[in-house]
DNA sequence: ATGATTATTATGTCTACACATAAGGAGTCG
DNA sequence: CGACTCCTTATGTGTAGACATAATAATCAT
């Protein structure tokens, strides 16, 4: 076995190795808890002697020095796996990824979440409701029927009475005929979905996008000025539900951190 | 709890709504699998009568109910809560959230696996390089000393000889010496960084921004269109490695299904 | 009534063991 | 030499049982 930085001689290991108190970290290697394994694998990955590509001993051995059970072992490797550190194979082991980050996670917020996180004071307000026959372009990107009715919203989200985000969104009222009848002036459609329908598939995209008339209308963006887009699109039982753009008012970021 | 459409009366249900399975022999819940188990959760979340707000039964109870140790059903809800679809606390129980979808993960991919995916030839132009003692503003950013030099990059991605993405980097020459004395012109930035030095902690931004000279250099932009953008900074050990932008072409959106 | 203490309970996690499964590698045969 | 089999091995996952912990609910004291 090769010499592990950072894994003390577990020969001073009493029975049941806990985590004694918060302050102190135990100068012997008790590594019991599955975070605790985390922890010093990631360790090692990070600023240790796993650097990428390095194939890991096996679970058991792991186990062993850790002096955990298998079970535990196999729980913190899966974990870091899923973080995007380790490769995980049958047979052929576990191995450091050479790239770390594979992986972004990150919340996608609804508005009102997000407005109220702020500080600020949320207001939803209905700038156009129509019914009408799905356009081509729409038709294709849902994958709708011919001559399929569909609702067609505009709403603006604000942050203490500025503009933060307009939703323009359509609506399959062949899947949901309630929408032909739901006038949305105060409740916002995204709130009565979440309510009323469930959906098994979703797409999101990102995107920078231009601005147009109603945006610069509504936004307080000046023509053609850039606008970070989220597009989402969900589906349920292979049905398409509702597609949705959500322009973000200048110099939004969506960030996270990890 | 409001009435919910799309759940059938929960009235109708027999005792144990199996999803009918082509093999299916025994009757009974035969859920082994912890797999199996999420997928009747998520059925039964998504179209059956665990709709939003519903209580759940105990793990125990579940456990009966599908037949499969306590273990088994503990995984299955887990992994379903990471989902983001329940809401687990000790003592108050297991939780169908309100609203399902609160995370959303994506791959961050690598340029040139990008790239190469799409079946084109990937190729990697440095543009500039300099070394200079960081601007106030980055500074800021990266947290660095007064009279701190770095390390400023533009670099090119291309796909079948089209710009694809434009690299905008700041690397830290206190941290890392070595890219002091690196020329880029062979090896991209982001690979000899992966390569090289590890990481804690990673910050990352998308955004929308308008086309400024050198992207429309060499972006094929017009000055002032939208740029879709993804800001990232790197720490380790809470020193800033680097920072970088990366500018991708027009049109591009990045897509996550699931 | 109200604040503090204790009991209860559902989830969180560890252990030891067993079998399943995928995939690398050795050996075999044409 | 190449294609095929079979064996070995590391991870994947299931079970039963135990204790830990957080958070609610009930009880008690003021």
């Amino acid at each position: 076995m090769p010499a592990l930085i950072g894994a003390p001689d577990p020969v001073t290991q009493t029975d049941y190795p806990r985590k004694a108190d918060p302050t102190m970290q135990t100068p012997t290697a008790d590594k019991t808890t599955f975070r605790d394994v985390m922890a010093e694998i990631l360790h090692r990955i990070t600023e240790g002697p796993w650097g990428p590509g390095t194939l890991l001993p096996g679970e058991v051995e792991l186990a062993e020095e850790f002096r955990c059970s298998r079970t535990t072992m196999n729980r913190a490797l899966r974990e870091v796996s899923e973080l995007g550190f380790l490769d995980r194979k049958r047979k052929a082991g576990t191995r450091v990824r050479m790239a770390p980050i594979r992986q972004v996670r990150f919340e996608m917020p609804i508005v009102r979440a997000e407005v109220e996180k702020t500080g600020a004071l949320y207001s939803y307000a209905l700038v156009s409701r129509e019914i009408l026959v799905a356009p081509e372009w729409l038709r294709a990107r849902m994958n709708l029927q011919p001559g399929s009715q569909v609702v067609h919203l505009v709403c603006l989200h604000s942050a203490d009475g500025a503009a933060f985000q307009l939703e323009d969104r359509w609506i399959n009222g062949m899947a949901l005929p309630q929408a032909l009848s739901q006038d949305f002036t105060e409740i916002g459609p995204n709130e009565w979905l979440i309510a009323t329908v469930p959906f098994s598939e979703v797409e999101i995209s990102f995107l920078a996008s231009a601005a147009d008339a109603i945006i610069v209308t509504h936004l307080d963006h000046r023509p053609g000025e850039p606008v970070f887009c989220v597009e989402r699109a969900t589906w349920w039982q292979n049905a398409a539900i509702t597609l949705v753009t959500l322009s973000h008012r200048h110099g939004y970021r969506m960030t996270t951190r990890y």
